[in-house]
DNA sequence: AGTCTGATTATTGGATCCAATATTGCATTA
DNA sequence: TAATGCAATATTGGATCCAATAATCAGACT
């Protein structure tokens, strides 16, 4: 393993092997042994065994027949499908969040999003770098509203969808290919999603509990551009 | 291990594990070592280390500091809180395939478990295997839904849930005490029970989607008697 | 030629071993 | 007496070893 990091070396292998799985190499279908694994990642089997137990738990590993597993084969509606179940847990939470109140701290936590995606949404050049910006900033406004949900069970579900190829809300964007069609295809969906942020917000602060809930459940449906994107390329 | 089973040994101590923890040996809190389960099992250490991580991951055990783990304590609240996220997913379950049109199939062996549900609950005696039978039934009910929403990552949502101490459909009635008292509180709630079952079929089968989601979400909550019931206990 | 069967091989799952380290207890000292 | 540091201990995590068994391949027989 590369990195000698303060992570269990089975955690730096499952996030090896999640990153080698949600990246394409490790294709779906692709037989996944423990001997290989562990000799290209230089650990024993040890690790890795666990890693591809966790990593089955996830989804991402399907059992084959009766010996080892496979990278599990995601459809187009499978993907679609978890970016529905994201929308309804996250439209969940805004419901929560909205009918309890959001704390001062919260607001101003989410204010400090829309402002951070002000700069970035609205301004004549978008490249690279506010791509990444903005997944930081989107995955922070995200997160902020789950946890601030403080139902477990929500949260719980909601991480283990984001384990889910494309269904997290970092993945909005997909990490594709950068090129100047794609930047400006990026850019119209910031726009929207800033956008919609702000109106989450407003939502959340005048507590109304079901306008939350449904746009946040619609934001989701942004991450779909991205499915048709990806599978017609 | 008692039950040499076709199981790995590593499912029978998750299995195992899971039994104990949520029958009350292993009270909250208690710190879970390696060396004492595996002795306590009479298998070693490997299957044991793999179905802590595996437990850890279904949020049954939490990290206790740098080393080893605990028994995660689940306030009353959790628990309300899982039921509620039950609730949120068959609900949506229910949706799906209310709008899909369930297949004749689905009818059929939805109409078979409204029947055996009559057998049990309009009965003047209720006594003890009346309960298991509802038990098996209720969670046939619940699971030809969820299966029925052919949504993979809905359907691995509820199996999380599922693993929470009193959320999942088998737990309406806990497992507790049996007595004449509470085999009449059972009799009441399995009434409620059957009469929303019947309902919910109904509005499946005549594709009405938001009326199947929110039967379907309030029934989820009959589960919450036992928490009340347990806690004051 | 196709298929069934037996032997070989590969791979998994569990047990054991070893090193690293957190934890505990005790003793010494301020 | 309380705090601190050191030593002994316990426990974890990873590596290796071994047995069980599934998959594969070759050869023989129909």
């Amino acid at each position: 393993m590369a990195a000698p990091a303060e992570l269990k070396l089975r955690e730096q292998v499952v996030l090896k092997l999640r990153e080698l799985i949600l990246g394409g190499e490790l294709p779906a279908g692709q037989r996944v042994a423990e001997i290989p694994i562990s000799e290209k990642l230089g650990v024993s089997r040890t690790p890795v065994r666990q890693a591809l137990t966790v990593l089955a738990q996830e989804g991402l590993l399907s059992a084959a027949g009766k010996r080892g597993y496979v990278v599990h084969a995601f459809s187009a509606k499978d993907i679609v499908d978890a970016i529905e179940v994201r929308g309804i847990l996250e439209g969940a939470a805004a419901r929560l969040v909205a009918e309890a109140g959001p704390s001062m701290e919260l607001r101003k936590a989410l204010e400090a999003c829309i402002a951070d995606g002000e700069a970035i949404a609205v301004q004549d050049h978008f490249g690279m770098d506010d791509d990444v910006r903005w997944v930081e900033m989107n995955g922070r406004f995200h997160k902020l509203i789950v946890e601030a949900s403080a139902n477990m069970a929500l949260i719980s579900a909601l991480a283990l969808n984001d384990k889910l190829p494309f269904a997290s809300a970092e993945a909005v964007l997909g990490g594709g290919t950068p090129s100047r069609l794609i930047a400006r295809k990026h850019h119209e969906v910031v726009l929207r999603a800033h956008a919609e942020h702000q109106k989450i917000v407003a939502a959340l602060c005048s507590r109304q509990g079901a306008r939350a809930e449904s746009l946040m459940h619609e934001h989701a449906r942004l991450a779909e551009v991205n499915v048709t994107l990806f599978r017609s390329a």
